[in-house]
DNA sequence: TAAATATTGTCACACGTTTGACATTTAGGC
DNA sequence: GCCTAAATGTCAAACGTGTGACAATATTTA
């Protein structure tokens, strides 16, 4: 491996002095710069980053831990986050923690251990206090985890009461709601909240099912058809994710009942993919980008600033995209 | 931070112990392991990785180069690959090299300043010798690279030739093939090539479309509608990915032209997420969790060892998933 | 030309861990 | 209680880089 010594010796200088010029400390002549420069170059050099850091500086690494990239919306957002985050010089590890709490404290472990200056969590397994243990720096995306740790997500709230809105005003009489598995701290509540809040206030009530996230899409099938065939089948369903919201479009298609004539669908997410690939998908847009640039920000600042004050909360406005479901 | 000497104290053993205790070497007796484990816990303890890397260990990093995880198809496949290697004590740097050169470039010289064990790239905007002059163990997925790196693919020989003869079968008259951007090294070429010898041997030939892989579904919808609305427009269309099928399927709804009756489809990839979402689309389906145990493999055979022989291409059979757009 | 300043070199220590050499202590077996 | 072996401690060097102190030049300024 080439190091630091290596280069020196090619551009004929002390190691001290490449030192002061990848750092850019000390005073230097424009020569000196240029020799060692070119050294690195015609080495191909890259310092040793576990070396920098361990003399102290920081490791430019931060944490991503969602429940898996294979998912479009997760899929969407790391991609934005590792984008931006190496546009400003962080690099990006990634887990994958699924639903399972085991990986996920196996993934904080390890990233401890690699010394990561931040973690950005979308999976939320675990407690409270695994995360505060890590004594790191830590933006939750959507879910609650704790009075230290800032949350940022979308009006989960407002998206509901919209999604309602949006049923009232097509005339649905027998509304429903899929959501995923209820945890105390997840944001599905919300949006649960808000959608049962606008139909009441049209005196409609919902009816529910649960969907556990990581439920494997055939098995979500078998249950969403067994919701449609019942004597008394909903004529409007709100999906708390788009993925379940196609499926239950598949389910009516296979069951020959005309949406949005005898069935409105609405979804949540709305990510490009989604607008791209499902256009006729009416669904409530969660705005991705701004959420991504705004856990950055955060992050970024407590790394900069331990005890820098942050909000507990940062919530952003979903935007309806209106389809053809409705 | 807590480090080796804070947990000896607790402990009350030596920092040597301690450090005997976690590589399990020397002679250790029952009792004070246990003792170091207790105190291990008790502080939350993780051995600083940049540490014991810097001290001549392996980092147990491996670097991911992917276009994008908001693509499913490398969504799953970079889901896949983070949990396999995290089960084997890996963790996983990722980057999204885009199309662009000079992202995937800066990542190289980042995954190599992080001193990563090993890089599976699956982005190839680059060329041969920015690849090898990293001196890392590499494995390609589905792109050639160089002499020294091996590939691992899918059969897209076989798989054109699945998709010519599906269309000769279902009496395709005017078949056609969008393909992405043509480069000298891409897999594309190979279904390409597998489609027309299935035709060919039909005694049909095919026209051709290219539209680049990184451009935007909107731009891609158009170029589609005018291929679908020209005089002679084709009756067979074999894209080279799934989601362009989307794409030529939302358009013929569009144009109401019926599919499979005016218009075959056939899609390339297969992932379970299309298979879940979208059964009705015919396509050819990769191996995807083979293709990533077996790159997996490779890679830390030759993590092991590294002048250990390797093919230069290793192949697998894909599978035709029967839709009823054919 | 002397003084002041800018540039570069030398040296040492630090970061946290691993590991080898060696010394010392403890335990077990007779 | 002696001998052997096992268990633990002490110490130092190494990994590659950063940085401060200080000395030695080279260059500029007066």
């Amino acid at each position: 491996m080439v190091k630091l010594t290596d280069v020196a010796k090619v551009a004929g200088v002390s190691p001290t002095t490449v030192s002061r010029v990848i750092n850019n400390y000390g005073s230097l002549s424009e020569t000196t710069k240029q020799k060692v420069f070119a050294a690195m170059q015609q080495l191909n050099y890259q310092p040793n980053s576990l070396a920098r850091s361990l003399q102290g500086k920081q490791t430019k690494l931060i944490g991503l831990i969602f429940p898996s990239v294979a998912n479009p919306f997760f899929g969407a957002m790391v991609s934005l986050l590792e984008t931006q985050l190496f546009a400003k010089g962080y690099r990006v590890m990634l887990c994958n923690a699924g639903d399972d709490p085991d990986k996920e404290r196996a993934c904080l472990r390890m990233l401890m251990a690699n010394q990561v200056d931040g973690i950005i969590a979308g999976a939320h397994n675990l407690g409270i206090q695994e995360y505060e243990q890590t004594g790191l720096p830590i933006i939750s995306f959507d879910r609650y985890l704790s009075k230290t740790i800032p949350i940022v997500s979308s009006d989960n709230a407002q998206g509901g009461r919209q999604a309602g809105q949006l049923m009232v005003h097509a005339g649905v009489k027998r509304p429903h709601i899929i959501t995923s598995w209820q945890q105390p701290n997840s944001p599905t509540n919300q949006r649960l909240a808000g959608y049962y809040a606008a139909l009441k206030a049209a005196g409609l009530t919902a009816s529910r099912s649960i969907l556990n996230f990581q439920l494997s899409p055939t098995l979500k099938l078998v249950q969403i058809k067994q919701l449609l065939t019942r004597a008394e089948r909903p004529d409007g369903i709100f999906c708390t994710d788009d993925l379940t919201a196609l499926l239950v479009l598949q389910v009516a298609q296979q069951l020959q009942l005309q949406v949005p004539t005898d069935l409105s669908v609405i979804g949540y997410d709305g990510t490009p993919f989604m607008q791209a690939y499902h256009p006729e998908l009416t669904t409530i847009s969660q705005p991705i980008d701004d959420l991504v640039t705004l856990m950055i920000d955060l992050l970024l600042q407590r790394i900069k600033n331990t005890d820098c004050h942050l909000e507990a909360q940062y919530t952003l406005p979903v935007k309806v995209i209106a389809g053809t479901t409705v």
